[in-house]
DNA sequence: ACAGAAATTGATAATAGTTATCAGTTTTAG
DNA sequence: CTAAAACTGATAACTATTATCAATTTCTGT
């Protein structure tokens, strides 16, 4: 893997974000900055990134996939409202493994925890104000 | 939602299912046994059949929406090599959402757990015979 | 049973997200 | 400085899914 200044661009834009951003969210911010830049670029760099376990794909949101820069295990939660993903920091689980291991033929390497349910911005805009 | 021949062979198709399939296996399956069901009404069905609580879509695969027939909270296994998707019959932790309630702000309503690794046909064909 | 409204269908166009292709450019190692 | 390898931008192509629409089917009331 060769450096390119594309590459920075996009691992430097995904760790700006806090939420977890789709590759046009990335796409469309670099374009701000740097006029020429692709969005195969953004997307090929998003993905030979991850793949190199650089930053991390989350695939579990409908749609477009969606992007982090921290690759540690960690729980998400996603607004069913307005499909916010955000991070749980509370502590891995890692009994989990063990305990599905022993319901399924196989190896278990790991697993994701997806919690769901309304945000608070959801919560407060629901039937009051605008 | 009136009944329809073709939304009874949607469903009963996926029951016949014990693996998870996507829109298409479904679409291909059903070909031959009803040569003029259109892909647009699959699709149609098992969206509407999960809107109304009937089957359950699963989004977290990349690629293709994977569908089952079975409502009732329970967790999944994804292997790494084929990407078979399997349950895990093991209970349900529903404490993980009172924990996970206390580090965000917003309203838990459940969460999906997804195991990783290797399925047995992979993990016996890896390094042997074909 | 019959008419009309509502729901559904099949065919296909359109859309969203992503990857493939390819000629030209940049990076790297010698 | 040069050649190979990696990378880029532009865009075509592809996959998964939804929208459109005229024709058909289902349902409801009489």
């Amino acid at each position: 893997m060769n450096y390119s200044r594309q590459r920075e661009e996009v691992l430097e834009q995904l760790n700006v974000h806090h939420d977890h951003p789709t590759a046009d969210v990335i796409f469309s911010e670099l374009r701000d900055k740097d006029p020429n830049i692709s969005l195969a670029t953004v997307y090929r760099n998003l993905k030979v990134l991850a793949e190199n376990g650089i930053i991390r794909k989350l695939t579990f949101v409908s749609g477009a996939d969606h992007f982090e820069p921290n690759v540690n295990p960690h729980y998400h939660f996603i607004c069913d409202c307005c499909g916010k993903v955000c991070d749980v920091p509370m502590q891995v689980a890692e009994t989990l493994d063990a305990t599905a291991s022993s319901y399924i033929n196989g190896t278990i390497t790991g697993h994701d925890l997806v919690f769901y349910g309304k945000c608070d911005d959801c919560c407060n805009s629901e039937d009051s104000s605008d």
